[in-house]
DNA sequence: CGATCCATTGCACCTATGTGCAATGGATCG
DNA sequence: CGATCCATTGCACATAGGTGCAATGGATCG
């Protein structure tokens, strides 16, 4: 799992105390000083998760958390929040933080939620992971090869994709055998199942 | 959808003056004074949401949530709290609080936080219709089809599923034709789909 | 333009699956 | 105890799926 924690605070006494009770911990500290900074040193698919405080001059943690939200981070937030009031923590928490921890905070309780939050991190990589296997696998396949594979795991016959798609049952079976060996599928069953994780639909 | 509100507060005034304004915008309240009376009264698969106060006598809002979540309520709660705070609020949402308000209330921000539960529940319990439509028909499964059934999904062979169960490839057709009659299933990957939605593993 | 990839089709052969009919033995239920 | 349900097996026939070999035509790429 990785320890990497990504402090983004603009109070430098903050993070500064915050980073040596983390690497005491033994996490990987890297800290900044305002958002838009972490926006662009810190790739879209980074692994790790986040402190990041509330209030901030000029793009503020909230603002941040739309935008890694909009572009799909898989990386874990944790608030630090100075004068956050409820309903800031009940948008923070619904968009997906970890949790939403008030100034001063406890050392013990920022710890706990880090941890909780690189666990997270740590799920979803592998998730990711395994996902873009099976797309980089699905990629491989050719238009017609996946517009067997739609129908296939409709569980269509041969006969009636081979209608469907204005072939012969012969060339059906081509492509089907393509996809089986390209999504290294052993049976129906594990097609199905990789269509699902991938986010294929049946044919219609 | 259903337009059914439990609400749950010990005062009094504050129950009437949310019935009414509930009532005006058409949804059909129910009050309780304490959380023991709605534990009591309402079944746990009773369709709609939950206004809950916070702070009562006996037992509290978060108890109440805690212990309708321990029965696997499908009962969406929008939370009002008078001196709720920051944590327990977070505590609220990540336990599947739709909303964690503050009094005093206003109007519109219940109403759409009723609103958002109800649209919740009626997902929920769409969802609950069909998983428990498919589990009544897995239900007629016999022993031995429900082992079959599991092979099946695992992609085997029939007469690799008569080694593994002991028995012949044609005993194995039967049960496997009967699995397919009682899902209503119209080909594997249906059976596959089925049973995921289910939880009913493959077997190993 | 030649090489390569993709889609296509045909044929043959083998294996797998689906279905219908028939029948047996064990267990459980009234 | 007789009825019923479940699990079982056998056989036969038809359909479906998998594999290997061979070959064609179109499109794209250097």
């Amino acid at each position: 799992m990785s320890r990497k924690v990504y402090l983004v605070d603009d109070e430098p006494d903050l993070r500064r105390a915050l980073e040596r009770l983390l690497r005491a911990d033994g996490y990987d500290v890297e800290g900044f000083d305002r958002a838009a900074d972490f926006l662009a040193r810190v790739p879209a698919n980074a692994s790790g998760c986040i402190v990041l405080d509330v209030a901030m001059p000029g793009i503020d943690g909230m603002a941040m958390q739309q935008r890694l939200v909009a572009e799909g981070s898989a990386l874990p937030i944790v608030f630090l929040s100075g004068h956050g009031d409820i309903p800031m923590s009940v948008r923070a928490i619904k968009a997906g933080a970890v949790d939403f921890l008030t100034k001063p905070v406890k050392g013990a309780d920022l710890l706990r939620a880090v941890n909780a939050a690189l666990e997270l991190a740590g799920q979803r990589a592998a998730l990711l992971a395994e996902v873009a296997q099976l797309q980089a696998r699905a990629a491989q396949l050719t238009p017609r090869e996946r517009e067997v594979f739609t129908h296939v795991i409709a569980g269509r016959l041969n006969k009636v994709i081979a209608d469907r798609i204005g072939t012969t049952e012969q060339t059906v079976k081509v492509h089907r055998a393509r996809v089986m060996e390209k999504l290294e599928a052993g049976s129906v069953a594990d097609l199905v199942r990789i269509a699902q994780r991938i986010g294929v639909d049946p044919a219609v």
